[in-house]
DNA sequence: TTGAAAGCGCTAACAC
DNA sequence: GTGTTAGCGCTTTCAA
């Protein structure tokens, strides 16, 4: 490479300032440096100072990749996704990562292909000394869980939960969720109540659909109807309503609310119904379109802060502490009315 | 750190294997085992098959993190965004970390607080031996952009420019979309075409806005009015457009999507007014949700496949080849009509 | 409390 | 082609 800077003292091309080159420059050594940036190291106040001064000056900052060749901790949170089109899981990202930062941990973002096994590209996050993960889809085989657990990398489902493994994981009260939405629709009069569900395996949707054909059940009124879109997407939600709408419920309750808007879109604009008059409409998780005017949602919102927070929490944990599925936090969400569910007449 | 294993043998808490240790087993040099591993090295097809085989069985893999302490170089592609809010990020984010995965890269998520300088954060990024920035927002000094460079480092504006710096950028011809958008509001019959711009200082919302100016003047129609919300937000535009709206143009033109969005709604609920009958509504970048049959928006879609694509080939450059501003892509974006415009009689 | 020295797992000259 | 050796910039014993 030709380099046309001509003085030696290369103003530019300088590399970032090294501990050692510090340490010189201080007269100290370069241990002492490494002491000045560790938490509870044996240093004096005004030897640890000093540095700081020095460093802030000389504008040098320990290498965090060195470091974590030796400590075998990166700093960095592995994310695992698959369907960012849903903007549950944006609301949630964008928080989390800004938290995550606020805890000096990095994010590293790993899409992968909806539906798929996630195993086969664990490995590689593993080359990275990724301190943990947070899969918020896919799931994971107990093999690999195991071998990350193993390895004292903590893996959190996140807003869902993969009941075969002794994993904590952070999530909404799913049921008790379904179980609101049944009472609230019987209270306002509903008598043919649908559920809409997404992958039929997954065990948030089963959650969902079962705390609410319990609560139905409870109240005496039977479920009207059931299908599952096998995802969680807007088209998904459109044609399940499409076909559900037919057989004429009066309520559907979906899975999440992403399906929810495109089912409420099929009613209106595919089957000519209207919502709530003809038909109620319930979601589920409370993303920010649920608010618009256009659509006035009813959902049952995921509380959202305390679950970042839980996380955090599970994540900053100090080595040492085992995190098993004992740490698990189910949280409570709350049931928002807005205008997409209209008391009938009984 | 007391360790409950009695056995020595300790089969759960087994670091992974290392170059050394298959070397070792192989009865080779360790840097035999590198070469296998490195993709021009000089090493013999027999030898290299013999290692990745082992390494294959016995599950070993470079470890990126020793590594990238010698090359300088880790891998990682670090995202810096704001706006997560905007479907649009979202929907460039996830299809742009899935290619740079492909290409064997990763992607370190970065957020910053909306509107704020970036430049304190990126020593730290620095600090990860990150080896490029793609920024999708936010503004950065000349001074820590050519820090970067001169690191060898790549700093890549996507989906706008920092005009005053010699970046690369990959982007969205904004001005010929603005200037398309005027044509066909005015081949449309419509008198009084306002513009509601994001941003006032963004190089993007200028773009537009002079484009769609510029459109006009060339098809002799004055600019009707003209506002800018500050920020892309679906409440900017909504607040916008109820603003805008009482003085009766006969079209809107936002910045983008979701100010359109927010602008219809305010159009529709906060005045009373229908769209496209009363008013037409234009937007830029052609969000999912654009295409939604409530909103049906007529808006300018930026070429985002290609614009990924641009991006990748210039995050894979290999070194020495300087990437300098006379590579950015500007790209061509089309119109895509819906129902959000209305014919108005002469 | 500080310094010296070893090593984390790899790459890259340099020999052979 | 392959082995040897010297680091990359830190953390962490071990002495002093």
């Amino acid at each position: 490479m030709t380099d046309d800077s001509a003085d030696e003292s290369d103003a530019g091309r300088r590399a970032p300032l090294t501990g050692r080159e510090l340490a010189k420059a201080l007269g100290i050594s370069q241990s002492t440096i490494s002491r000045a940036f560790s938490e509870g190291a044996t240093i004096s106040p005004k030897m640890r100072a000093k540095v700081l001064e020095a460093a802030r000056e000389l504008g040098y900052q320990p290498n965090v990749i060195a470091r974590s060749l030796t400590t075998r901790r990166s700093g960095i949170v592995g994310i695992v996704t698959a369907n960012m089109t849903n903007p549950f899981y944006v609301s949630i990202l964008q928080p989390l990562a800004r938290r995550l930062q606020q805890m000096g941990l990095q994010t590293l973002l790993f899409s992968v292909p909806s539906g798929q096994q996630i195993d086969s590209q664990l490995p590689l996050l593993l080359q990275y000394n990724v301190d943990a993960i947070v899969v918020m889809t896919g799931t994971i085989s107990a093999e690999m869980a195991r071998r990350w657990a193993d390895a004292g990398r903590l893996v959190l489902p996140f807003s869902y939960t993969i009941p075969e493994l002794d994993l904590p994981s952070v999530s909404c009260d799913n049921e008790a969720g379904g179980r609101a939405v049944a009472q609230h629709l019987v209270q306002m009069g509903h008598k043919r109540p649908a559920f809409v569900g997404g992958h039929p395996h997954s065990a948030t949707s089963v959650a969902r659909g079962r705390g609410f054909a319990q609560g139905l059940e409870e109240l005496g009124v039977p479920l009207f109807g059931r299908l599952d879109t096998g995802e969680y997407t807007y088209e998904g939600g459109y044609a399940a309503a499409l076909e559900l709408g037919r057989t004429r419920p009066d309520a559907i309750f979906f899975a999440d609310d992403i399906m929810a808007l495109g089912g409420m879109d099929a009613l209106r604009f595919g089957l000519g119904l209207s919502v709530p008059q003809d038909i109620s409409v319930v979601g589920f998780d409370n993303i920010p379109l649920a608010g618009w005017p256009t659509y006035e949602l009813t959902t049952f919102a995921q509380p959202v802060e305390p679950m970042i927070e839980a996380a955090v929490r599970l994540l900053t944990r100090r080595d040492g502490e085992a995190v098993t599925a004992e740490h698990s936090a189910l949280l409570p969400g709350t049931l928002v009315q807005r205008k997409s569910v209209r008391a009938r007449g009984r």
